[in-house]
RNA sequence: GCGGGCGUGGUGGAAUGGCAGACACGUUGGUCUUAGGAGCCAAUGCCUUGCGCGUGUGGGUUCAAGUCCCACCGCCCGCACCA
């Protein structure tokens, strides 16, 4: 068969949109199933390559679910809120909202023209009032129960782009949005309380199908560690010292203390230090660090001793200096440790560098050349002496800790609360009032949305406050609840808001009373299947995990979990193996690869070219070589000759609909792919093949080439949809063969090879190996040690 | 530094401990052709062509190792002075 794709792609994707096939359905008695990919954001560039290879594999999952029966619903949106499009509006004066609706044409445009099955009725868009009202909404409810609130602390500030950043959108010391050095700054911010919910997002994780690395990776940024807080009381001020550590036993080796520059004790008791000039000018250097400084630049320690402070070693007794040092990190712990030379490392190297004692209380290494880390007995330690389980040890100290008052057991997670306002315009407004008598008021909730004035002047304050700082008849409002002059919140919320919940919407989008009705919830929920970038996982994965818990536990939401499996794509690099960039110039537009050579050719390249979860090069010979595929599997339409089974043919059938059946599921799209090519190979070589096994490879390969398969469909006198017909069957008992070529081996090399039936025994396989000539060469004047037989696979003689 | 992953032909990549290199790209030759950057057919791990060698290197377990274990080398990713 010929066809012209750049007719059949559009005739396909318009007849599939007007019989509206891949509609969810709400009300159905079918096995649902939720396939989730994560929604894009609307950039100006339009589709990169990537969004379609992170869409084709629960495009592909969804597809063969439908065929399968179940209820599908596979939704997409828009996630449009954030810093891009206004930078993009303050620069050429457009309004975000008019760029936003731009790039949404746009980008849904690129989006058919692939195929993608989405469910168009039920799209999304994050900066429409009639979502983010709901988005307002859930903020209140946390706010109500305390999980939002307003704090003044060292928060990571990008200077350039004159915002607040969480810590997740500060890795490595980088904005996360234009890349520049992310400097600490003293701010009154908003926060999301999610550490209270890091043990319940640890939990969670145990019950959940990701893959293991994305468990892993949420683990390790919540961070969870078990110790003890300790109070150490002081000489010089009225209060205690309070630290946490991991290694409480270790208390009889703690020679001196370090304080983070930023640590509030050192204002507060500023006149009873000695040294006050010193210690100004070692924070005033330590303030002008970075954090991608301060967290790099490790080999040197420095710091500065406190005069006229200092600590009591509450084990030992003796009085301890206490120092200020930047190794020590105001937003993790107390802010402040009790340094163990001898066992950790950095306390070694500053005590060295300060000529601090350092007292061995465990056993082993070798202290005057580094810190001994590992595990020995007790020495040094009074009441702990001897005792050689770490475990052991720790909980002894724990329990006189706890007996004497001065500390007890205690949980650190690396995981901080979430810094949750942006000084910027193109974002949710916070919906609270600040009024001088009654203090934050919520906005009710039957004002939502609270809506974003129009601005012509998108560009922040001087002093890095909001724009809509400037617009007097947003700020200036009454109280909610005294009815008194107030000001409303400017800030508004940063872009990872509307993503963290936007799967419930697609359950019921047009809701207008509820965020989702609560049947329709029980019904789709959890999503099934939620697929993204591995770039997610410790973001909007654990946000969106929070907000969803936090829920839960207000009875919104059914399940405790929102995604049942999650799995991640891999990149597709630059057809010179670095990663896709514009300044390298190595960017493969899907656009182009569409109007070369059709939607289908792109989808099953892009799932052929390797290993779906690895960064794999484009090659634009791999395009051409699926094109070959593809025009020869249209080919095979001519070699149709009669219906029912081709005999020489049965077998390689029922074994590809296996393959192919289960791959899919596995993500394995590029072997699903490679067995088709086997099978097509196949029949070429045959010469011929039925219509029923032209209609069953049809539906096998519909899933990821659906227009082509149409088509075929079509042309051979169907009736309805490929896309809508039966996923085809296979009989396992049909997937074996007959006979099997089974590889002789002598001594673990393979001599020779021969056909055996496949239920032969192990007399008649040694016997028809002994038979091949080759093999009997190899076993000329030996004696057998050993015969070794795998049914259906081979034979081994071990011989002397 | 810690945690995880990965090293297989010229390339992308296949291989529940059981015939390494499926499938594809590329290359070479042939065929058809006015033409070939189209199609079709064939060959294609390497070499010193043989009891030959071969999955980063060296050892080990096993009848049998790409796969399991130990050590090392290299690359990638995540976290990173986390007390």
């Amino acid at each position: 068969m010929r066809y012209d794709f750049s007719v059949t792609d559009k005739k396909w994707q318009d007849r599939w949109d007007a019989a509206g096939i891949f509609k969810a359905q709400d009300n159905s008695d079918k096995k649902k199933f939720y396939a989730l990919v994560e929604f894009p954001y609307p950039s100006g560039a339009g589709m990169h390559i990537g969004h379609i290879k992170a869409y084709s594999s629960l495009e592909v999952v969804s597809r063969k679910r439908r065929m399968q029966g179940y209820n599908v619903l596979f939704p997409i949106g828009f996630d449009a809120f954030g810093l891009p499009t206004e930078n993009y509006a303050i620069k050429t004066g457009i309004h975000p909202r008019q760029v936003t609706d731009n790039n949404i044409k746009h980008f849904t445009e690129q989006l058919k023209k692939v195929g993608f099955s989405f469910d168009w009725d039920r799209v999304i868009d994050t900066t429409e009032e009639s979502y983010y009202k709901w988005t307002q909404w859930i903020f209140l409810k946390m706010f109500e129960k305390g999980l939002a609130f307003r704090d003044t602390a060292f928060v990571n500030y990008c200077p350039s782009c004159k915002v607040v950043l969480s810590n997740e959108d500060s890795q490595g010391g980088k904005c996360d949005i234009c890349h520049s050095d992310v400097i600490q700054k003293s701010k009154d911010v908003w926060y999301l309380r999610i550490t209270e919910y890091a043990d319940k997002l640890l939990e969670g994780l145990e019950k959940v199908d990701y893959l293991p690395n994305i468990k892993l990776q949420q683990v390790n940024w919540i961070g969870k560690s078990t110790g003890a807080f300790v109070n150490f009381s002081l000489k010089g001020a009225d209060e205690t010292l309070r630290i946490y550590t991991t290694r409480p036993d270790t208390l009889f080796g703690v020679t001196f203390m370090v304080m983070a520059p930023e640590h509030p004790l050192l204002e507060k008791y500023r006149n009873r230090i000695a040294n006050v000039k010193a210690l100004d000018d070692y924070k005033e250097i330590c303030s002008k660090k970075t954090e991608f400084e301060r967290t790099q630049l490790v080999k040197d320690k420095t710091g500065v001793r406190i005069e006229g402070i200092s600590a009591v070693n509450p084990v030992s007794g003796k009085e301890i200096p206490i120092f200020v040092s930047d190794y020590v990190m105001m937003g993790y712990g107390t802010g402040a440790i009790m340094a163990v030379p001898a066992h950790d490392q950095r306390d070694w190297e500053f005590a060295h560098k300060f000529g601090i004692d350092i007292i061995q209380v465990i056993e082993g290494g070798d202290i005057s050349k580094e810190a001994y880390a590992g595990d020995g007995n007790m020495i040094n330690s009074g009441f702990l002496n001897g005792l050689s389980n770490k475990k052991d040890s720790i909980a002894r100290m724990i329990a006189y800790l706890e007996e004497k008052g001065i500390g007890e057991k205690g949980v650190q997670f690396k995981m901080k609360d979430w810094a949750f306002n942006r000084q910027r315009y193109w974002g949710e407004p916070i919906p609270i009032v600040h009024c001088p008598k009654c203090g934050m008021v919520p906005v009710p909730y039957d004002e939502l949305p609270l809506r974003l004035p129009k601005l012509t002047n998108f560009e922040p304050g001087q002093g890095g406050e909001s724009p809509l700082a400037r617009i007097e008849e947003f700020v200036n409002c009454s109280c909610p609840k005294c009815g008194g002059k107030a000001k409303r919140e400017t800030d508004t919320m940063p872009q990872w808001a509307g993503s963290s919940w936007y799967f419930l919407r697609y359950i019921d989008p047009h809701n207008d009373k509820v965020f989702a009705d609560r049947q329709k919830l029980d019904y789709w929920l959890p999503v099934d299947w939620y697929n993204g970038g591995m770039e997610h996982v410790t973001r909007h994965l654990i946000y969106s995990r929070f907000w969803y818990k936090f829920l839960y536990d207000l009875g919104e939401v059914p399940v405790d979990e929102p995604y049942a499996k999650r799995t991640a794509q891999g990149l597709i690099l630059g057809p010179d193996g670095d990663k896709m960039s514009k300044s390298k110039g190595n960017v493969v537009d899907p656009s182009d690869v569409i109007k070369v050579y059709g939607a289908d050719v792109l989808r099953v390249y892009i799932l052929f070219m390797g290993d779906y979860g690895a960064a794999t090069p484009w090659s634009d010979n791999g395009v051409k070589g699926v094109k070959r595929f593809i025009d020869r599997f249209a080919g095979l339409t001519d070699l149709v000759k009669g219906t029912g089974v081709t005999p020489e043919l049965e077998s390689s059938f029922h074994k590809t609909v296996k393959k192919v059946t289960s791959d899919i599921e596995e993500l394995k799209f590029n072997t699903a792919i490679a067995a088709m090519m086997t099978l097509l190979n196949e029949i070429y070589d045959k010469g011929s093949l039925t219509k029923d096994e032209m209609l069953t490879l049809t539906r096998l390969f519909c899933p990821f080439a659906p227009h082509i398969c149409e088509e075929i469909w079509e042309s051979l006198g169907q009736t309805g949809f490929a896309s809508t017909a039966e996923w085809p069957e296979y009989d396992e008992s049909k997937t074996v063969d007959a006979t099997v070529e089974i590889a002789v081996q002598v001594n673990g090399k393979l001599r020779g090879t021969v056909t055996l039936s496949a239920d032969a025994d192990k007399d008649t396989a040694f016997a028809a190996a002994r038979a091949n000539e080759k093999v009997a060469a190899f076993l000329e004047g030996k004696t057998t040690v050993k015969e070794i037989y795998v049914p259906k696979k081979l034979v081994n003689i071990v011989v002397k």
